[in-house]
DNA sequence: TAGGCCATCTGGTCCT
DNA sequence: AGGACCAGATGGCCTA
């Protein structure tokens, strides 16, 4: 989503164009922003109490009728900073201190008028002032830039990690949930692949990626991969053809069951392995065995959440090169960017076992989705490559 | 229309 | 005191 030179959105900006046409909506909020501060605070007089009192009975009324505006306000978000294009940068301390300045005054101005009132023990509680009512929006303003500002590097940071997880799509975005399932899934796959030394199907990666995610995810993984998410969905186990539940059988010992508690819908969570192809893994020989048979030894927990402790190394298989300089990326015959046709034979599919025995054959063309040429797609195929073909 | 996802605001807590 | 981080609340957008 593009956002204006400030990082605001475009539905931000508008509000606050129609806001900006709105005549005084600047004092209304500022009404309603004291009488919150003050309620908040509670640090008034007698005085102010009783106007507090008297206040807050017109408070309802008052802000029922410019609730409007005030809903304006917080969608616009620190509408005042970003009216007057300021930012958190904006807001110098110069603002700041001719405002304490001004503050102390009416500070003085207090105390004069106290004497005849009993002094209270503890912490001077200050009046609500003006100054201090700016300097508190001040204050808002800045904290909720830094906010902003925050959660927009969570996004870039999750948008790096779309980016170097399969199946990374501009128009599709995975949500950030997913992004992170699937990211952890990747992960947990690949180390696996590593610590077991031989390659997997596709098929079983593939369901090893697509643990625990939506249904949505799922068919946009198998789609990238261009399989059917029929062929290793549980609910269609039994139109998997003999070498792919083969294949799947040790899927089927993954002890990590993703059915994490208190998920949201039913779509999440389906591929837990107490209902998956119903298939003991040692009855088979698949070249996946190894793979999950680390897993089971390794890990008591029922779910992803213990620490995974990855034997990876990025610098190790996954080499990160911009240009498919070296060997390992050139002969890869899972090229999807390289153009696998010419590589894969000549009906454009390859063995995804090399040695195996038990072969999938999967059309090589766009296997994964493919949008534009960056290096971290080149890379991704590289390691898919590197996994299917390579170990 | 309900539900999912998201951006933002906000107040609390912890740390420097 | 101020910043970072977090979680809850809220409202908008989109889709089935």
């Amino acid at each position: 989503m593009s956002r204006d030179a400030w990082g605001r959105f475009p539905d931000v900006v508008g509000h606050m164009a129609r806001a900006e046409e709105r005549e005084g909506y600047e004092t209304i909020i500022t009404d309603i922003l004291q009488k919150q501060y003050s309620i908040m605070t509670k640090s008034y007089t007698e005085e102010n109490m009783m106007l507090e009192s008297q206040n807050t009975a017109n408070w309802t009324d008052e802000c029922q009728s410019s609730q409007d505006e005030h809903d304006m306000e917080k969608k616009n978000g620190a509408h005042d900073s970003m009216n007057k294009d300021m930012d958190e940068e904006d807001i110098d301390d110069d603002e700041m201190n001719r405002l304490d300045e001004e503050d102390d005054d009416e500070d003085e101005e207090e105390e004069e008028g106290d004497d005849t009132k009993p002094k209270r023990r503890g912490p001077k509680k200050k009046k609500m002032t003006k100054a201090r009512l700016q300097r508190f929006k001040l204050r808002r303003m800045k904290a909720n830039a830094r906010e902003r500002n925050r959660m927009h590097g969570l996004n870039d940071a999750l948008e790096s990690l779309r980016k170097v997880v399969p199946c990374y799509s501009k128009t599709q975005k995975l949500s950030k949930i997913e992004t992170l399932r699937l990211a952890k899934n990747y992960i947990w796959a690949l180390s696996e692949i590593l610590r077991s030394g031989k390659s997997p199907d596709l098929m079983s990666f593939v369901q090893a990626l697509c643990k625990g995610l939506s249904q949505p995810t799922t068919n946009l993984v198998a789609g990238c991969l261009q399989l059917n998410p029929r062929t290793f969905l549980p609910e269609q186990s039994q139109e998997i053809p003999a070498h792919m539940q083969t294949a799947s059988a040790s899927f089927t010992a993954h002890p990590y069951s993703y059915q994490t508690p208190g998920l949201p819908s039913p779509p999440y969570g389906t591929m837990d392995s107490s209902h998956i192809f119903h298939v003991k893994p040692h009855a088979y020989g698949s070249a996946l065995e190894p793979f999950f048979e680390t897993a089971l030894t390794d890990c008591t927990s029922p779910s992803f959440d213990g620490p995974l402790s990855p034997p990876l190394s990025v610098n190790g298989n996954f080499s990160f090169k911009h240009e498919p300089s070296s060997e390992f990326e050139k002969n890869y015959a899972f090229t999807m960017h390289y153009q696998a046709a010419g590589l894969a034979g000549p009906q454009g599919h390859a063995p995804l076992y090399a040695s195996s025995a038990q072969r999938c054959d999967i059309p090589m063309e766009n296997i994964m989705s493919y949008e534009g040429h960056s290096h971290h797609e080149r890379v991704m195929n590289a390691q898919l490559n590197a996994i299917f073909h390579d170990s």
